[in-house]
DNA sequence: CATGAATGAGTATTCATTCAT
DNA sequence: GATGAATGAATACTCATTCAT
């Protein structure tokens, strides 16, 4: 099975690009990875970059399958049930692959790209996600659960502070616990930080 | 002046880097930029790594040089007003040199190098900042305007939350006044999403 | 055959060396000769430096096996028979691989090892040389055909004529028959310079 | 005094040469021991060819001044006194200045140069000393001392004890006492190395 | 004359990519 | 389809040499 092989592949390439970097991980640690030779690679990728996007491309299809799913699950739900979910689905998924995650954001992958395209897929995966959350965030709005002033900054906002809460316990070497995370952030973005009197 | 050279050089390695990336970016686009030859980067810097790692060396002394005079200045005012002002100044620094920002959250700067001392450098401008944002959250706690439950996270979220909104702007090429940027996150943390009743 | 290529390598090397020096000697320069690209080189040799170790390893190993053949040849042999033989075998070798020998004791290669690894190789070779020509030496006290008191000197008064013997012929560009040579070593070693009486 | 300066150049040149070795000794270094800046090393010398051609030329001259002068001093005493002092006074020369010494036989010098200039220059030294040797020679032969057939290898056979000798003392970091090197050297040189019956 | 910062040609080394087997 | 040796363009770094001060 082609797509097989190119599955394998890719669950390779994204443990040693975890572990050596983007600029430190050659063709042949992935192929070695793997256990086939080089030249195998390339009868499943047209280059190294294609291998590099088909990564990036696997895992942001896999995230918003995950949110898809999430939210298919809690459908008709009332929005304070529904956003832990789905931030514990978001959260999951990126500690598993944090890895990636954290290249996601880095621009080589922008950079080493002739075209923008690179550009163009990382935004998409980014508004995807940002549209699912802020579509969530409008039944909070409908359930009055939101303040509707700063609704579009919502999705941003979320994720940044889940990124920044992983990249703090990457740097500290002190994971904490799903459900601990959160709490946090739920009740950062919700009730804010400033005590709610009464 | 030899000083005066070296911050000549690091403006030039800076603009390079943001524009071109930090792979992509080699010894000599740097030079030429200066307007120098190679050789001369090599009077001034060790080697490559020497020089990248003295560019990031001296934003996050200039960020918190930055973070120290504004705090110094507000010194004595009462939270609600501070804070303001202490996240201005970071949107402030870190919208100029946002090329570098995103460098500094990547990995790169942390797997090539051979000691991990560049690792310890990061978290310790990351630790610095977010010590001098608790200190502050510690003002906001004393004075009844924060929640103390969550207070070691403020100063994480906070950052991530200043790193997402930047990032989308540089993503959507929608720069958004920073007037408008510290509104949505004074609210949102200190108020929160949800709508405060009464 | 990994090995083979290896050898060829090291032959193309050899030839380089001996026409162009240690110092101008390019791994392009090499790999020319040997007709591949530079590429292929380090497929075989971590790095300049080791090819080059491995070029002089040889050509003692090399030495030191042709020396020993000759020993295990002539066993039994009364010493005026051996010496002849043994100094015969080195001249030759030393004669086929005269560029290499001068290498042999150049400082170049002792310097630019860090580690001082290839002084330790060198000294090796050179007193492994030694040895065999020691023991053969002893025999020849023994056999009341060398004076005892010199004896540890004796090695390496013969390798120091061998190699000035060497030197002249290619400064003056007259090579000697090494039946020639062999004489004049052998006379003068043995029955020195003053005209033994009677 | 310009020949003053040249002079102070040359000594350090033959210092920081004998430390680091003829590949790793860059002008810089050279101007650093002197004290001054490398400008001023071109000053006084065409370019680092120039330079290292100067040194090798002081040191022959002074060699061969050397020798000179002890076959002034000895002049009319009979060989067997007079060899000795000849020899003595090389081994003196070339224990001074050994790193040198090496120098002189190693090919870089004749290499590097694209004149084939070095070569003759070096030739010309060896062969001059050889001559030296050489007419003492005729003298030991007209006294009886020496086998005449031999004769016109002597000078390249002592020169290669000597050299092989003090290699041999580098290597093994064992400094023997002159007096007892040149015992060695005239014992074997003249009375060979098989015992002289009777 | 001395200085020493600037120069830039020259080289070792890496690694994505190819293609004959 | 798999292999992996060969390729060679690309790049960091060095150091002899120059020349404006």
């Amino acid at each position: 099975m082609r797509e097989e092989a190119r599955a394998t592949i890719l669950d390779a390439a994204e443990q040693v690009l975890a572990e050596q970097g983007l600029a430190s991980t050659r063709m042949e640690d992935i192929a070695a990875r793997v256990g086939v030779s080089v030249g195998t690679l390339y009868n499943y990728f047209e280059d190294r970059q294609a291998l590099l996007q088909a990564l990036l491309d696997a895992q942001g299809q896999e995230l918003l399958a995950r949110i898809d799913a999430e939210l298919e699950r809690s459908q008709g739900a009332p929005y304070r049930t529904r956003l832990p979910g789905l931030l514990r689905a978001i959260l999951e998924h990126v500690q598993t692959h944090f890895g990636l995650f954290s290249l996601l954001q880095r621009e080589d992958v922008r950079r080493s790209a002739s075209t923008g395209e690179d550009l163009a897929r990382h935004q998409h995966l980014w508004s995807e996600a940002s549209q699912r959350l802020e579509q969530l965030g409008q039944e909070g709005i409908a359930q009055g659960e939101l303040r509707p002033e700063d609704a579009r900054h919502y999705p941003t906002l979320l994720l940044g502070m889940m990124q920044s809460t992983l990249s703090r316990q990457v740097l500290e070497r002190q994971p904490l616990p799903i459900e601990e995370q959160l709490g946090v952030l739920l009740r950062c973005f919700l009730e804010g930080a400033r005590p709610r009197s009464g």
